[in-house]
DNA sequence: GCCATCCATCGACGGTTGTCAATATCGACT
DNA sequence: AGTCGATATTGACAACCGTCGATGGATGGC
């Protein structure tokens, strides 16, 4: 499964943001993904729940309560999170811990803002 | 028809951001309601287009062309734009002029980063 | 081996969304 | 008044999305 595959912030031309110059097609399809993977109240809240977590990482079971769905919706959602790139998963024993990607809201948010 | 109607980021406790704490629901459903309206390549390209235009405006007619949608599709994703915060409509004889609200952009990317 | 627990996947259902053609509205010009 | 050009709105349709119950896999304990 791929991860997030934004064009770089860093290339050539340093920054290229939204406001900057106007996207071609294939960068805006890009951005909109990874957007659209952040665009929905029940994945927000499970961002900012692993986030402020104990060692920023969370088990989905620590994450059912808060958000009050069912099990497979919350592993759909995290799946989502994951293949967009804001997320990291890991197996430890019968438990998966999801972790926030290191930098991974901040590229996000250089896209829209200077820097 | 209101406004982005975000819980404002400079309130009691400065720089309220989405890793700092759980948000809650109300807050995620405003969020994420912001967020839906970025979240698609076309209104991506709008934005873009409309923000790096002279004077930073552009009138319908001149983003017909470079998305290559019919003018109601276009019509319907100004709308969203503005009706999200992002975008003005100013109308001036038969031309109807959208421009990028300052900082709009920005207040979204400081829920998704540190200050 | 057997069961219980945690999690992912599958299939299905209703609701939302992006798109267009057709129509309506509004302003300018004759 | 009548027409034309630029936008907005409406209605309809297919595609996508969020949700759940049911099922399947894997791990650890008995």
């Amino acid at each position: 499964m791929p991860t997030m595959n934004l064009p770089l912030v860093a290339d050539a031309t340093c920054c290229a943001r939204l406001v900057k110059e106007p996207l071609d097609a294939a960068a805006a399809d890009d951005l909109a993904h990874t957007l659209k993977a952040l665009a929905d109240p029940v994945r927000l809240r499970l961002l900012s729940i692993v986030a402020s977590a104990e060692g920023a990482e969370a088990c989905v079971c620590d994450l059912l309560e808060p958000v009050g769905l069912s099990q497979p919706t919350v592993s759909h959602h995290l799946k989502v999170l994951t293949e967009a790139g804001f997320l990291t998963r890991t197996k430890r024993g019968t438990w998966a811990f999801y972790a926030l990607v290191p930098g991974a809201l901040e590229e996000v948010a250089q896209w829209l803002t200077a820097p």
